[in-house]
DNA sequence: AATATGTTTCTTGTATGCAAGCTAAAATTG
DNA sequence: CAATTTTAGCTTGCATACAAGAAACATATT
């Protein structure tokens, strides 16, 4: 078997070439890829818990969002084990520029897709994937 | 624009999903999901160039592949800033290990789809890929 | 031959990703 | 209600990923 036709090998480089388009985009608002998820995430729910990341992944991408003043830790009335994610008032502006770009910059990823396949690669991505132990 | 949706996070997910289960195998063997990727890229042409990795990247694999005793860094006789990265015995009896495991563990990453699925969603993650910048 | 330019690998520094294990605080159970 | 188990977040340690740049060597040009 041809190792580039390896699926793990196809997927990872995907994801690669994903990240590093949307990376080039949000790092003029001084973002990484992973960081400008995390906040739009944050402006739709208040919890992180969507972004399928390690809590020790998490710890650190706050911890940076939280140094440039993004993010504010905030302990959670209600259980004393959590915390709360806030979005600073700087931190909503950027939020508000990087939910503009989001939907424009996937729009142009897909590009290469017409609608159709975009809808047929996108379905069969979704199976794959919650199907996958 | 749901989050959720977004193309880059999917394609990331994806990728990880894949690369837990690729490394759930390989782990066995005492490597992770990179090195048995770059060990098999190794069986097929004696150069690493196919592996797509970044060349600071590659040097810290190469390095652990190398302390396990799987590969050596010879000189190149046509070059001297090159190097010719050799399996060792040990690193060949590892490889076709990992290279009957390779379309076995594809297959059963890929059930989900049946093989007409698989084939279209191998195309367009082709189409997509290829031309993105 | 001497200079300029390009190439190959390695080094350094920063940013995920995840396993394993810790602590404090809940939730459960007897 | 006291003992046990679970959970949320953090810390540590290791393994990619990649930008930027250094060092050594090769190639092209003059």
């Amino acid at each position: 078997m041809d190792t580039n036709q390896c699926i793990f090998f196809q997927l990872a480089k995907a994801s690669q070439s994903g990240t590093r388009f949307w990376n080039k985009q949000v790092s003029r608002l001084g973002l990484t890829a992973v960081q400008a998820m995390v906040l739009s995430f944050l402006s739709e729910k208040d919890l992180g818990l969507q972004v399928q990341l390690d809590s020790a992944t998490l710890t650190v991408i706050l911890d940076r969002l939280a140094k440039t003043g993004l993010i504010e830790r905030k302990p959670n009335p209600g259980d004393r084990r959590a915390i709360l994610v806030c979005l600073t008032p700087a931190g909503k502006e950027i939020c508000q520029k990087v939910l503009v770009m989001l939907p424009e910059q996937n729009q142009a990823f897909l590009s290469p897709l017409t609608p159709e396949e975009e809808m047929i690669f996108r379905t069969l991505l979704k199976k794959l994937v919650s199907k996958a132990k």
